[in-house]
DNA sequence: CACGCGATGGAACGTATTTTCCATTTATTT
DNA sequence: AAATAAATGGAAAATACGTTCCATCGCGTG
């Protein structure tokens, strides 16, 4: 029933064959696949243009995979377009499709849905309810420390593992607290002033966590908190606090609230440290 | 927000003036309301006969309503459709530029906003692009694996090290292949039928990530590969592909809507597992 | 019925766009 | 390192397309 148009033949196609392209061809090919909702009402020149690339390389791509030119490869999406839109038939198939997938699809992508829903939710949410002086504050506190320490465990720990990673871009020392080997205090010992902990933690709050806050009090370095809410065993501890409340769908908590928020944080740093683009993020044979 | 497109106040217009029309430009009007979603990737020609009427008709149509030409007037209602389809492109333009210019004068909060819209964009993509056969492959291929191996490396290693942390609430033997020690050949050599590599990647590839995909099909394991787009090595060497496009705000690319959509992956798992809640994520003293 | 005005369609014109060709650069192989 | 093949970009050539012009036609009116 999913029948397959020729357009979808073509992507697939082009993904096959896409390696074997040279440069600037598979530039056209990623192009294609981003824009491939609108490539029918392009010219050849916008294209182009927008893969960087001259004319004529376009119509060399469209030749290649069988057509006389960019004009013939270009009339496969159009009319994937108006097979799609224009013939009234679609609304009956496309409600017999959904009626069949509710049987076996319908599940697995509704969950999907409703999870982004929520997560989205959560963007809104942080959106509005950022606390600027807060945040100043935070981007202030990490740009004056020496040594910056990263904290979270389980739930948590990928936020920390990602935060470290992006401080490496930085000309901070940066340690992620991993307790590898059940070492968190041995981690922990060297902290000291001037230097920052990063501490994320949510209900019911990691003791491993809280411990690390204590260590941190106690050697003089600053904490920025990043958590829930300003009650809690985190306020007392944190110089700083973030709040971020994550939506959550089939009782379920997500993260993305946290991992935007964290990113954010990340940029607004890189910019107050004045890093370059490049010096922030070496598009070397190492990243991923 | 709901602004009315030029093309609707021309289609207004239209049907104002109709009843003054001469006949054949009545039928051109008739023809554009009727196939108005699809005027932008016609031609003239092809306009003016669906009409059954003569390509100059379809000028002086268009001309009556002040435009110099068809072309113009053509052009439109492609803007109409540019604008409709691709909304978040204008978020990424708007952080990009921010960014861009001059982005440490600025206060943080304001980059972190913009950060944050960019984000929400790239959510909502995810929710209308999301591949539910795709999708449903995934959480099939999770569920039927014995070991279930996650591997990513650098900017993609803290979305690996989430979903092991996640999927460890499964009754599923779960293997981060962290490479600690140097030693990713060694976590990898345990795989075989019957098991699935979950693979974290995006341009450029890190080469870690693409020899565990090696490996993995060499020892007959599946492969669910997650990653920008169809084209790239990751399509050949993967059973399962799950698409992601991350805003990319200059070289800050995001990890949101990654985020969210191994999180909707784990929930969906978790479903067709038929976890319960408590089973999946027993609130006790170890959760964070 | 004749006149005139607007509507219509054919064809020519001009332009915008695609395509081909070729010189130059870049990569690959021996 | 030289030779060969492939890729690239500029520009000319070809083409397709939209537009304009004009002769013809039809319709309503005097």
């Amino acid at each position: 029933m999913a029948k397959r148009s020729e357009a979808d033949a073509l992507m697939q196609r082009i993904a096959e064959e896409f390696e074997a392209l040279p440069r600037q061809l598979q530039g056209v090919a990623r192009y294609l696949e981003e824009h491939r909702s609108s490539i029918m009402v392009r010219r050849v020149g916008e294209i182009a243009e927008g893969c960087g690339v001259h004319a004529s390389a376009v119509v060399r791509f469209a030749q290649r995979f069988g057509y006389s030119g960019f004009t013939e490869m270009q009339s496969v999406f159009r009319d994937a377009f108006t097979a799609q839109t224009s013939p009234s038939r679609s609304y009956q198939q496309r409600i017999r499709s959904v009626i069949k997938n509710r049987a076996s699809t319908m599940p697995a992508v509704e969950i999907a849905s409703r999870f982004i829903d929520a997560s989205r939710a959560g963007l809104d949410e942080l959106a509005e309810e950022l606390d600027e002086t807060r945040f100043q504050k935070a981007v202030d506190l990490l740009a004056t420390a020496e040594n910056i320490y990263v904290m979270g465990v389980r739930r948590s720990f990928a936020i920390a593992t990602y935060i470290a990673y992006a401080l490496q871009h930085t000309q901070k020392r940066v340690h992620l607290v991993s307790g590898l080997g059940g070492m968190f205090r041995e981690q922990l010992r060297s902290m000291g002033k001037g230097d920052a902990l990063i501490a994320i933690s949510f209900p019911p709050f990691g003791k491993e966590t809280l411990y690390a806050m204590r260590v941190a009090q106690q050697h003089k370095a600053s904490v920025l908190a990043i958590t829930e809410s300003d009650l809690g065993p985190l306020a007392r501890h944190s110089d700083v606090l973030l709040k971020v409340k994550e939506g959550s769908a089939f009782a379920f908590r997500g993260l993305t609230s946290t991992m935007c928020l964290c990113q954010a944080l990340f940029v607004a740093l890189a910019y107050r440290l004045e890093l370059t683009v490049e010096e922030t993020l070496p598009r070397g044979e190492y990243d991923d």
